[in-house]
RNA sequence: GCACCUGUAGCUCAGCUGGAUAGAGCGCUGCCCUCCGAAGGCAGAGGCCAGAGGUUCGAAUCCUCUCAGGUGCGCCA
């Protein structure tokens, strides 16, 4: 159900009446008509556009159209006032009863209400995380983390069909470094000093990989040349790494699809392939590129390289997928990966990457844009930093001195829930400050607690009806007769429910989980607004002593606040709370 | 130098992809507990939407330029 849909219709259906009757031209376009929630609830209860839309082409005066509009809805049952406002707007004003019908269809669709079939079951992926497999991962990862997967549940939930995938870096010079260091801490375990260089990981992490690998191997590496060790290391180390990666994972709740190893593209010619792709399309040749302007890095020198012509598909400049001692770029295994995804068959991609992977987006829109001929479209999201701060003090972090914040040090001093919920109230564009403190205060100020807050309500409202032997089933108020809440604050709280449905479509199409933790928290608000209207009007009263059917009434519409919640904090990945301790 | 992101109330941020008199929290002022959880609610003050042009019925939103902050810029991944 989508109210505001059907009423879109009943707009449409009039303008067809209207032409048929010769009052408006036959051929126009409606597509740019929308029907919204004014900005003003003193406007009404819905909004639309339509006969500015129709003006021009119509060559009518908006108001004139909007006038003949206004007649023609007016004889449905479900309008009960359409005003000709402003500059053509035409505010419509709706039944009571369609608001309670609205609550009845919450309680009858319960945590599917507001799914839609917007995607019409598109395939498409969403690749996040992607943190290479050297070490735990660390804040900027868990933004990013829990982006993406509030993004996929999103789509999902709209309708898409939804693939979580995680790119393991583990094809390039990193994870060799990964296994000297895994190597110095396996020497450790067998009571060697050593000494962490730079371009080694002296993280304590690698203690217990290294421990690992002597239980493993005995002392059969000690002593030998990396010719040696080195594979087996890699091999091995990069396996530990995404063990620990995968459990930092789920202590989010945080589960893939997909993992899909970059390592897996070397040797098997499916770099070359996708490349060969590109080359049919003439887009790839050996040329030198200008150096940068402005800083130039000390050691410039011009060399021939091998260049992918991204220009060509709105790229700045022409990108290298060879170094000039010819080895593959870090872009070429990814222009493989990309047309692997293409190829899997994939209606539109999605990445989610950190605010400094910045500089890579117009090259990889580039890639999948000649990959694909432009017929699947890649969004790029970026996750900007997330600032860290403890007793309203920024909190410094050093990779060098070892204190920088991982993602366990997060969830398990604030927990899962919190984490995720306030890592979304901010959109993923905007820099996010991640108080310690306040993330866990329980006050309207720490919009997670304001939310859980009035969904404990709600569950303390039922409870408290339940022991009063006030049947409080779902079957039971959904059969309520509602046509006794006719408070505004009343139906304040339903219209802002009939909003959800909508607004998932909108939050799905751009994009921006976001946009469902602020939804919440309006929603929340209107709940608790009404709560305290108790106070001075008891006939608002959840509970009404003595009285199961109005209280039943009353409660339905707490209960539908609540259903609404726990389905959007499930789109985040949050569980909503029954009572707060 | 170039590219991308950001600039909205004193502070922290939303703003439904172009709609009406630009919203919320904090802070400030004044109210509301004999009453379902006041861990809340109601009301008030507070704005040249960084600045300047443009597009049109209509701009915080789209285009151009300027200013300020952030991120990045061949042989790292």
């Amino acid at each position: 159900m989508q109210l505001f849909t059907d009423i879109r219709g009943l707009v449409l259906s009039a303008i067809a009446d209207l032409q048929s009757a010769g009052d408006l031209p036959a051929e126009l376009k409606t597509d740019a008509i929308t029907v919204e929630p004014p900005r003003d609830a003193a406007h009404g209860d819905m909004a639309t556009n339509a006969a500015m839309v129709l003006a021009k082409p119509a060559q009518m005066k908006p108001r004139d159209i909007a006038e003949k509009l206004a007649v023609a809805l007016s004889n449905d049952a479900r309008i009960t006032s359409a005003e000709v406002a402003g500059p053509g707007f035409l505010n419509l004003r709706l039944a009571d009863h369609i608001w309670h019908d609205l609550i009845h269809a919450v309680l009858s669709s319960g945590s599917d209400f507001g799914r839609s079939d917007m995607g019409l079951g598109q395939k498409t992926n969403v690749e996040y995380v992607s943190a290479n497999p050297t070490g735990p991962l660390h804040v900027g990862h868990t933004r990013g983390a829990v982006f993406g997967d509030a993004l996929a549940s999103l789509l999902s939930f709209a309708g898409f069909d939804v693939t979580r995938e995680y790119y393991i870096n583990d094809g390039g010079a990193q994870v060799d470094v990964l296994a000297r260091s895994v190597y110095l801490r396996y020497l450790e375990a067998h009571g060697q000093a050593v000494a962490f260089e730079d371009g080694t990981y002296p993280g304590d992490y690698l203690v217990p990989v290294g421990q690992a690998l002597k239980d493993k191997v005995g002392d059969a590496f000690v002593g030998k040349g990396e010719q040696f060790w080195l594979a087996e290391v890699r091999e091995f180390a990069t396996e530990a790494m995404m063990d620990l990666i995968r459990s930092d994972l789920a202590a989010l709740g945080v589960e893939m699809d997909v993992f899909y190893s970059e390592k897996s593209l070397y040797g098997t010619g499916r770099i070359e392939e996708a490349l060969s792709a590109l080359e049919e399309k003439g887009l790839i040749y050996e040329g030198i590129l200008e150096p940068p302007k402005g800083k130039l890095p000390e050691d410039w020198e011009p060399r021939e390289q091998t260049l992918f012509k991204a220009t060509e598909h709105g790229d700045d400049v022409d990108r290298p997928v060879k170094k000039s001692d010819g080895n593959w770029t870090y872009f070429a295994p990814d222009i493989a990966y990309h047309y692997d995804k293409v190829s899997r068959g994939f209606d539109a991609l999605i990445d989610v990457f950190g605010a400094d992977h910045g500089g890579y987006v117009k090259r990889m829109k580039a890639a999948v844009s000649a990959l694909a001929d432009g017929q699947v479209p890649l969004d790029i999201k970026l996750t900007q930093l997330v600032k860290l701060y403890k007793d309203g003090e920024p909190f410094k972090m050093s990779k060098r001195a070892g204190t920088f914040v991982t993602l366990r040090d997060v969830v398990d001093q604030v927990g899962p829930d919190v984490t995720r919920f306030v890592m979304l109230t901010r959109k993923n564009d905007a820099p996010l400050d991640f108080d310690f403190d306040k993330v866990l205060e329980q006050s309207k100020e720490n919009p997670v607690f304001y939310v859980q807050y009035a969904h404990a309500r709600v569950s303390s409202v039922l409870r408290k009806a339940d022991e009063a032997g006030i049947d409080v089933s779902d079957a039971a108020l959904s059969a309520a007769d509602l046509s006794i809440n006719t408070h505004d604050a009343e139906l304040a709280l339903a219209k802002k429910l009939a909003e959800w449905p909508r607004l998932v479509e909108i939050a799905a199409r751009a994009h921006e989980p976001h946009r469902v933790a602020f939804y919440l928290y309006d929603l929340a608000s209107e709940l608790h607004a009404l709560w305290n209207r108790g106070n001075d009007t008891p006939e608002l009263r959840f509970l009404q002593d003595g009285d199961s059917a109005t209280t039943q009434a009353k409660i339905a519409q707490a209960r539908a606040v609540g259903v609404v919640i726990s389905a959007g904090l499930g789109i985040l990945g949050v569980t909503p709370v029954n009572e707060m301790r």
